[in-house]
DNA sequence: TCAAAAGTAGAACGGCTATTCGAGTCAATG
DNA sequence: CATTGACTCGAATAGCCGTTCTACTTTTGA
């Protein structure tokens, strides 16, 4: 739906969103002609009616701090689905966000749809949300988000309890129909990545979804 | 904290709250007067310097709409604690709120912490927060809130699935060691009232929320 | 190469905004 | 009764805000 922009109004339109969530109001033309080293507020509202003619804000004339974003910024990324038995890619789903809270923040943080029984035991279910912060370390007992790197690139992704032990990591899943994963410290340290951790689950009820 | 508030105070206070959460932004003083029949806008300044002074709200001097609410509008309250194998009261714990999302109209939703393991089996977890809807009717293996009137008024509540038998309701727990109630037709018509149904489950790892 | 489109700047205008001031009402309190 | 505090109004003011206009430069694309 939305034109994609040029990098200049790109980070224009990040700068409103930045300064909605930081001041919880919109932006003056001026304020942004300000941040964005604009000298002009004409020039401003320029680049304000691209923004507008491209679907990324509605702008009410006349009003002060008449700018309302097209999609709220309070969600986070849902950067796709991860497995189960098996791990699978994360793919990217562009554009769809869950909302979480203002506590969260946006920037370190992103969600995944659970796929599969392999965290029931925590109860974790197949359609659930995982909420993850994203961080390179994790203690023992924490669900993480496991990264196989295959010749340095990101791989596959499981979702997993992470025990480190005395001469390797155990990724355990919460289901005693599936075999944890052992790996050796040197091959954890060259192979793998964590991505982050679980810090909430979000479960829907009816209508969108599963998890009944 | 915040002192209380006068009838009308309180209700500026409430239409700011609405016009944020309506609009994504604040209300200019003159919007605020017009939607509060205040002819004056310095009149709207004092009620604000009120508002101000019982710490409700802070003002950024000269800045339109400079209006920041202490505490955002966007949770909705969680009203208590619901158990488990009994049912137990459903206690005010006031100005405590959870943030589940614009999509969550909190006029019409609240929260409520599960203690107990009476709905383990849908893997509802003692700690985790359950949105509940609120409405008097309900279909077939809904999770709701039941609530048990005594002479009328509202006694004991309960989380349970809601089944409709032949001649009686069936409140269900999700746990096997735990029975059924079962409740004749007339009975469930005269002394039970359903108050709402669960859209979605909230567990948050770590640090405050417990759900290990 | 040349013309159109996109981007930039500055200034100016009229309306909007928050704030202040002076004056007044009303109820409660001593 | 006099006083105090809370509340209300109307008017005035200085500054802020969105918008428009003209002029200029750069980039694009045919």
């Amino acid at each position: 739906m939305p034109e994609p922009l040029g990098e200049f109004q790109r980070r224009m339109l990040e700068f409103i969103v930045n300064y909605i969530r930081r001041e919880g109001m919109p932006p003056t033309n001026r304020e942004i002609g300000k941040a964005m080293k604009i000298a002009s507020t004409g020039h401003v509202d320029y680049h304000l009616s691209m923004l507008e003619k491209r679907g990324y804000i509605i702008r009410e004339a006349k009003k002060s701090r008449g700018i309302k974003l097209t999609r709220h910024p309070w969600g986070i990324p849902v950067e796709g689905t991860i497995a189960a038995g098996e791990p699978i890619e994360i793919f990217s789903e562009p554009d769809q966000t869950i909302e979480v809270g203002h506590g969260v923040d946006p920037e370190s943080s992103f969600a995944l749809i659970v796929r599969g029984q392999s965290m029931i035991e925590d109860h974790i279910c197949d359609g659930d949300y995982v909420v993850i912060k994203r961080q390179r370390t994790c203690e023992n007992g924490d669900i993480v988000v496991a990264v196989h790197l295959v010749e340095g690139t990101p791989g596959k992704a499981t979702l997993k309890r992470f025990f480190l032990e005395k001469e390797q990591v155990r990724l355990q899943p919460a289901n005693a129909e599936l075999e944890p994963i052992y790996i050796p410290r040197d091959e954890w340290d060259r192979e793998w990545e964590i991505q982050g951790k679980v810090i909430a689950i979000v479960r829907h009820y009816g209508g969108s979804g599963r998890a009944a």
